[in-house]
DNA sequence: TGTACATCAGTGAACGCGCGTTCACTGATGTAC
DNA sequence: TGTACATCAGTGAACGCGCGTTCACTGATGTAC
C-alpha cells in the first residue's frame, strides 16, 4: 500500500464520505471511529493523522452529509428551469426519499439531534435551512412574502419527514406525508 | 432509611420521573443509570430491583415523558370548553414552551430520535401523535376532513419546535415559529 | 404484646465491554547529493 | 542515474474512562409464634 500525499488526501475523503453516510443513516452519535476507519479501508490508529478529534471530524462530516442530501434538489433545479412548488415538495415528501437514509435530506436527518450538538453543527444546520428556504422561495414568485412562506413550508416538510420516520406505523407515515403535502399546496394556492 | 413496600413504589416513581425529565431535557441516549439513581436519591445498585434493564425502563419513561408534555394541553382543554385552533397552536409554538426542555412537548422531544429507538418507543410516539391530532381536530369543527388537516398541522408544529431548537440562531428560531403559526392559521381559514 | 426470623430494598465495590485516544514501530515516498 | 536518508501515512497494541450490569452484604420491615 502506498503512502503518498495524494493517497492521504484520498483517504481523508473516504473517511468523510463514510462519516457523512453514517450520519444520515444513524445520526451523529452513531459514528464510531473504529467502524468509520474500517469502512474507509484503514485502521483506527490512522484517524488522528487526519483529524484532531472525533468532534472536529463530526463538524466537517455534518456539512458533507448536508451536501449529499441536497444533491437531488440541485439536480431538480438544474434539469428544470423553473420547477413548480409541487415538484419541489414531491422531491422531499416522496416515500422513497423519506426511507432513503443514505442520501436523504440532511436537515431532516439532523433536525432532531442538532439540539444536542455543538454550536458549529447547529450553524451548519441553520445554513442548510436558509439555503433550502431560498430554493423553495424561487418557485413561489417574486412576492416579498415568499421567504416567510417558504420558511413555514420547509419547516412542515422537515416535520413530516421526521415524524413519518419516527412512527413505526407505515399507514400513519403515509398519512403524515400526504396531509402535509396537501396543506402546503392549499396554503400556497390561497396566497397566489 | 426505610425499606417498606410503599417506599419501594415511591422510589420507582421517583426514578421514572427523573428519567422522563431527563428524556425531555437531553433525549433518550442521555439517560445514564447512575445519574438517574442519584437524582432519585438512590445508588445505582438499586436500579435492577426496579427494572429488568435500562432499555425496559426507557420504554416506560418515554411514555411518562409524553404524559408530562401533554399536561399543558390537557389543562387548556379543561379550563376552556372549546379553545380555538389559534389558542392550541399558541400553546405549542410559544417560545417559552419551545425552550422548556423539562415539561415541553414530549413528541417534539422524541420526534428526532424515535427513528433510532425500539419499536415500543416508536409506538408510544405514534399513540401520542394520534392523541394530539384528535385534540387539534376538536377545535376545527365537525368537518370530516378535520383529522387530515389536524395531522398536517401537528406535523408542522413538531417541525417548528424541532427546528427552532436545532438552529443556534434565536432570530431564525422566532421566524420559524411565527411563520409556521401564520401558515397554519392561513390554511385553516381557507378551509373554513 | 413481645420476641425471633425470613424477606427484601438499598448499598457500594467490582466486572466487562465499547470506544476515543495515544504511541512506538513499519515501510513506502520522495528529496538531497 | 543511482544511492542514502529523512519524512510521514498507516499499523496494531495498549490505555483510560464511562457506563450498564452483577453481587455479596447490610439493616429495616413485617410476619409467625
Amino acid at each position: 500500500m502506498g503512502h503518498s500525499q495524494a493517497e492521504k488526501a484520498a483517504s481523508r475523503e473516504r473517511i468523510l464520505d463514510a462519516a457523512a453516510r453514517q450520519i444520515n443513516e444513524g445520526g451523529l452519535d452513531s459514528v464510531a471511529v473504529a467502524e468509520l476507519m474500517q469502512n474507509a479501508g484503514l485502521t483506527k490508529g490512522a484517524f488522528y493523522g487526519h483529524f484532531e478529534s472525533r468532534d472536529a471530524m463530526i463538524e466537517e462530516a455534518a456539512r458533507r452529509a448536508m451536501e449529499r442530501g441536497q444533491s437531488k434538489l440541485v439536480r431538480l433545479f438544474s434539469d428544470n428551469d423553473s420547477p413548480s412548488l409541487e415538484q419541489v415538495v414531491d422531491v422531499w415528501l416522496d416515500p422513497s426519499h423519506v426511507q432513503d437514509f443514505t442520501t436523504g435530506c440532511g436537515i431532516c436527518a439532523l433536525a432532531g439531534e442538532a439540539r444536542f450538538a455543538s454550536p458549529e453543527v447547529k450553524q451548519v444546520v441553520a445554513e442548510q435551512f436558509n439555503w433550502s428556504v431560498r430554493q423553495i422561495a424561487r418557485t413561489m414568485g417574486a412576492d416579498e412574502s415568499a421567504a416567510a412562506r417558504a420558511t413555514a413550508i420547509l419547516t412542515a416538510i422537515i416535520g413530516a419527514v421526521s415524524m413519518s420516520r419516527a412512527v413505526g406505523d407505515a399507514a400513519l407515515a403515509r398519512d403524515i406525508l400526504a396531509n402535509t403535502k396537501a396543506m402546503i399546496l392549499r396554503t400556497h394556492d390561497a396566497s397566489a
